[in-house]
RNA sequence: GGGCCAUUAGCUCAGUUGGCAGAGCACCUGACUUUUAAUCAGGGUGUCCCAGGUUCGAAUCCUGGAUGGCUCACCA
């Protein structure tokens, strides 16, 4: 038998079983017929009281007092209270139910009723053991608080501490109301491939796999981008996708190496358009989800009112530093102004990404929001158009709150020349070094030849907005499986 | 990858100057027919994260490692 390698609470639920099987009771049994849920009983308790309910779920408290018990079950809508008697069930079956353990799951039937101490509960007549537990829970009074366990084994997480599961319910409603918001406004949700022969459309290490029958590595996709693009050129012109990406860097309370993001491409649109969608799109789900267009984020309140202020890059960069790059027209002076603000150099950095690391060290997490900072330099924007205002920076702007990115649009480039060597300089710093860097997508160059019209391009982080709607700190609250070490 | 912190019973946590391993919940035995952190009587169930070292003696001190958290770096 098992016996010696099991803790002793362990050794009595697999001894209980065995009990259970001899008696002739099944430790796992058939679904029941349920006719209720415990939210509803308790929500139209006046008209169910006296009536015949049948609930099922999981024991989380057990008071027995005798030959009568309390217990709460909790089902998908919450807890409720159940009261049985020895006289109403039987000898038998109440020695059943006293055996039973915190984590059992079972089906009971029995009338509603008021307890003198006013609380709406079922009065047991029938009950039947659905699936026994062989782990005790963790403590009913402190839930489970050490995170690792908590990431881990989500699923007691869910069981035990309650709010965890409101987090993921707003999650699911998030995500539905973008995709009603999204559809309604005519957007057609479309699927592009996962496993990318050329990992594109953002600036990120990629995850590599294998095809054995082809005999060919693939990457999984760091982003939707060049795919959904290839769908405006063929037509359609208003699309998105909602999905998973796969970036194979670092992981912090704001990175989880898979996440999910929402792209949306709009054909006759600019990012000006896609500005608009954005604020629009968050307030609305804000509204629809929260019923307010105010949310409290670690202490400080984020307000979504229309319109969202709209700031230039070197505007902002300014206002935190002092430092104004339209003073500073070339490389080295921009490398000169980096040293001065104690940045590291290597001495070949290009002035648009000094710029947009002096934007990232300086100002990026001080920006509380909701902000869209636009105008990005042409050298950390490969896919987006250049101003016409200055060609050294394109129509691309990004949106942050409580400090956090959480889009990132532009004015699509469709000029395939342009495109071709703004690939070929990615490749060039590839070559160098970056492995972050583009690789030349020859086959997304021959989509954009064919003619794509001129399209506005939105991505957001539905994880980070998530974090802000729930008031979560670290990703990993918003995300039921993070990737763990295994233990 | 660097720094700081954590890891003790199923869970939440104490553990003093280095001197027999502790509490609450949970669990086991018994009592109790409207309790609700039920109550009452009795019971401690342990690879103190792992491996070395120092010491008469290590949960405690030292070294190395594991996992996690925060943070910096990296990373849009």
């Amino acid at each position: 038998m098992f016996v010696d390698q099991y803790s002793d609470q362990l050794f009595y639920r697999h001894k209980k079983i065995e009990d259970l099987v001899k008696q002739g009771v099944e430790p796992y049994g058939e679904k029941y017929e349920v006719t209720h849920h415990s939210q509803s009983i308790h929500a139209k308790f006046t008209g169910l009281e006296g009536k015949t309910v049948s609930i099922a779920g999981r024991i989380m408290t057990k008071r027995g007092h005798g030959k009568a018990s309390f217990a709460h079950i909790q089902d998908s809508e919450g807890r409720i209270q159940l009261y049985i008697r020895q006289d109403s069930v039987g000898e038998e079956k109440y020695d059943l139910f006293q055996n039973l353990d915190i984590g059992d799951i079972i089906g009971a039937t029995g009338e509603v009723f008021k307890t003198r101490t006013a609380e709406i509960t079922v009065n047991i007549s029938s009950f039947r053991l659905l699936s026994k537990s062989l782990r005790p829970l963790p403590e009913k009074w402190h839930g489970l608080k050490d995170v690792e366990l908590r990431y881990r084994q989500r699923y007691l997480d869910l069981i035990v501490n309650p709010e965890v599961r409101n987090v993921f319910i707003t999650r699911s409603k998030v995500i539905q109301s973008i995709r009603d918001f999204l559809t309604k406004a005519d957007f057609l949700e479309v699927e592009t491939p996962v496993m990318h022969n050329v990992a594109g459309g953002a600036t990120a290490r990629p995850f590599i796999t294998h095809h054995n029958a082809l005999d060919l590595d693939l990457y999984l996709r760091i982003a939707t981008e060049l795919h959904l693009k290839r769908l405006v050129v063929g037509g359609m012109e208003k699309v998105f996708e909602l999905g998973r990406i796969f970036r194979n860097e670092g992981i912090s309370t704001n990175h989880n190496p898979e996440f999910t993001s929402v792209e949306i491409y709009q054909a006759n649109a600019d990012y000006e358009d896609m500005m608009k969608l954005t604020e629009e799109l968050v307030a609305s789900v804000a509204q629809k989800v929260l019923g307010s267009l105010k949310v409290d984020y670690q202490g400080r309140e984020l307000d979504f009112s229309l319109p969202w202020p709209r700031k230039d890059l070197l505007q902002v960069i300014q206002e935190f530093t002092g430092v104004d790059f339209s003073d500073i027209p070339d490389d080295s002076g921009a490398r000169k102004a980096a040293l001065a603000q104690g940045l590291e150099i290597e001495g070949n950095e290009k002035r648009g990404e000094i710029i947009l690391t002096f934007f990232e060290k300086f100002c990026e997490d001080r920006l509380w929001g909701p902000v869209f900072v636009k105008d990005y330099p042409v050298e950390v924007s490969p896919l987006a158009q250049r101003c016409r205002y200055n060609p050294q920076f394109t129509y691309r702007f990004e949106t942050f709150m409580a400090g956090k990115e959480v889009a990132n649009a532009f004015t699509e480039l469709i000029d395939p020349l342009d495109q071709r060597e703004r690939f070929e300089q990615q490749v060039k710093e590839r070559v160098a070094g970056n492995e972050e860097a583009h690789m030349m997508d020859e086959d997304f160059l021959t989509a954009l030849e064919y003619g794509m019209p001129p399209t506005g391009g939105l991505g957001i982080g539905i994880d980070r907005i998530i974090m802000v709607l729930t008031n979560s700190p670290s990703i990993r609250d918003v995300i039921l499986f993070p990737t763990m070490r295994p233990k």
